[in-house]
RNA sequence: CGGGGAAUGGCGCAGCCUGGCAGCGCGCCUGGUUUGGGACCAGGAGGUCGCGAGUUCGAAUCUCGCUUCCCCGACCA
């Protein structure tokens, strides 16, 4: 019973990760490419997945205070080219407009890559009164940037996210408020995801251009490369001043304003992606599954098939508060549709046959056990309730364990450089300056993902330069 | 943007070296038998051989140019 023969055309998990990453995204029917270079067909199934993400994000924007707003497409290039920094970190990516039907444009407009000039330029004109602080505004939209290489979800041309933009009366709130925001994506992450994730900041060289500081939580994906879940920035005053957001204070001086700006993006489904599948295809966690059941029937004869899809009906009426997808396809044999239900990942299949419905039961398969068990149809409801959540908790418990089993120290570059080729997430010191981490990347094509909030505060020598190091941080190939 | 590979029906490929009727498997359509881990029989549809030049009586095949995709690296959510 090979996999090969289950999962015809699919590359191995184990052997060819990039070309069962590509191959799964087809058969699974998640999305396609379309004839503009890196510009992807997010399908049904697929865009499941987003709207699934969308919610459940949304949610948590909400309480804790956020609203959701949007800004337009277009950016003048003046306004674009206003925070230096910020512009030059993504000029060789920006897509502009330069003709309106038959007209040359006096002035160039990019297509957002970002909004950060758009929005800020916005609340200059919102502001004027510490009374109208905090402004906590959030936006779901497509921003594009004009990629070289691209690969489904985690790199493409055109891409859906959430962008989170707030104003703050003082420092010490939006530094909040981005702690805050870095905490829902982990709780988000972790918990409706199943995937782990390593919370803390990114180096002066990795972070946001325009940033004063950025925080990421990164994930090990099944390869052992990282991958910034989402990010969170402390924009301190640049964009304020920049686009002259500014308040009269309670001290009637008038101060700059303090921003922020957090996101997402459709980058978390190719995460679900790599982080649960295995040789079979895809798993994905019941919170964000496009179908958290599928029911299968069998049967024989006609007599069979009336009472097998009676029952089904029956077990569907049941399940009305999950996902629950019936396959009454006649053209495919039970077998068939075993195989590609789990190679699509959903979490539980049932199967209703003339044994389980003269036993009043059906039996039940966990995608990522392949456990079967027989469960009485009576209370079904509560049994798969349970059944889903121990499922969603076990993914995140086996993501956790791969992460630790696949995490190593390293006192030394020949260790580092070792352990980077073995693919693993490497703990080791770091003196703080940008000469050492450029060093290390040329080494070991590898760059510090981020300095974990959760580390060993005991002092050591930088791998590269033995100077004294404050505590390790976190090294990775990264996507 | 470098280095390698590929482009032939919806998908996977053979044919190319040595120019001469465009093929195979899967899928698809029709009918029948099947159905608890990828069933079978019979019949059928579907192609500007990536694009453009050239060589030749004749090009999927040889030559030149271009484009796109995939993999591995440098830059990015």
């Amino acid at each position: 019973m090979s996999n090969e023969h289950f999962v015809r055309n699919i590359a191995s998990h184990d052997e060819e990760y990039s070309r069962w990453y590509t191959d799964v995204i087809y058969k699974a029917q998640l999305a396609d490419w379309s004839l503009v270079h890196g510009c992807m067909v997010i399908r049904p199934y697929g865009f499941s997945l987003w709207e699934n993400i969308q919610q459940l994000l949304d949610k948590r924007f909400k309480a804790t205070g956020h609203q959701n707003a949007y800004f337009p497409l277009l950016i003048p290039e003046s306004l674009l080219a206003k925070e230096a920094e910020h512009v030059e970190g993504f000029a060789p990516e920006v897509a502009w407009v330069t003709r309106g039907g038959q007209d040359d444009l006096e002035e160039r407009l990019a297509i957002r890559p970002t909004s950060e000039a758009i929005i800020g330029e916005t609340y200059s004109k919102w502001v004027q009164s510490w009374r109208d602080l905090p402004i906590l505004i959030n936006q779901w939209c497509n921003v594009m940037r004009w990629e070289k290489v691209t690969r489904f979800f985690l790199r493409t041309t055109e891409f859906l996210w959430q962008e989170g933009h707030t104003v703050h009366r003082t420092h010490e709130e939006a530094r909040e408020e981005v702690l805050r925001m870095l905490g829902v994506y982990q709780d988000f992450v972790e918990n409706e995801l199943a995937i782990p994730v390593i919370a803390g900041q990114k180096t002066e060289q990795e972070k946001f251009k325009g940033a004063l500081e950025t925080f990421s939580i990164e994930a090990m994906m099944g390869d052992g490369k990282a991958l910034q879940a989402a990010t969170s920035h402390d924009l301190g005053q640049h964009f304020s001043s920049v686009f002259d957001i500014k308040f009269q204070d309670m001290d009637k001086e008038m101060k700059y304003a303090w921003t922020t700006s957090w996101g997402a993006s459709t980058r978390l489904i190719g995460a679900l992606i790599m982080v649960h599948g295995d040789e079979s295809g895809l798993i994905f966690p019941p919170n964000v599954a496009p179908y958290q059941v599928v029911i299968v029937p069998i049967w024989r004869s006609d007599e069979e098939q009336a009472q097998v899809g009676a029952a089904a009906q029956q077990v569907q009426r049941q399940l009305g508060d999950f996902r629950v997808h019936y396959d009454g396809r006649d053209e495919y044999k039970p077998g068939w549709k075993f195989s590609e239900w789990e190679m699509r990942g959903v979490p539980l299949r049932i199967e209703i046959g003339p044994r389980d419905v003269a036993a009043r039961q059906v039996t039940v398969v966990r995608r990522d056990t392949r456990e079967k068990r027989q469960l009485p149809m009576d209370g079904l409801s509560a049994t798969l309730g349970d059944l889903l959540r121990e499922v969603q908790g076990d993914l995140l418990a086996r993501a956790r364990t791969f992460l630790s089993d696949n995490t190593v120290a390293a006192s030394s570059l020949p260790e580092l450089q070792e352990a980077i080729a073995a693919r693993k997430f490497v703990w080791a010191h770091w003196c703080g300056r940008t000469q050492c981490e450029l060093a290390v990347k040329e080494k070991t094509a590898a760059t510090i993902r981020n300095i974990p909030f959760e580390r060993d505060k005991a002092p050591g020598s930088c791998v590269n330069c033995g100077q004294p190091s404050t505590g390790p941080v976190l090294f990775a190939r990264s996507y």
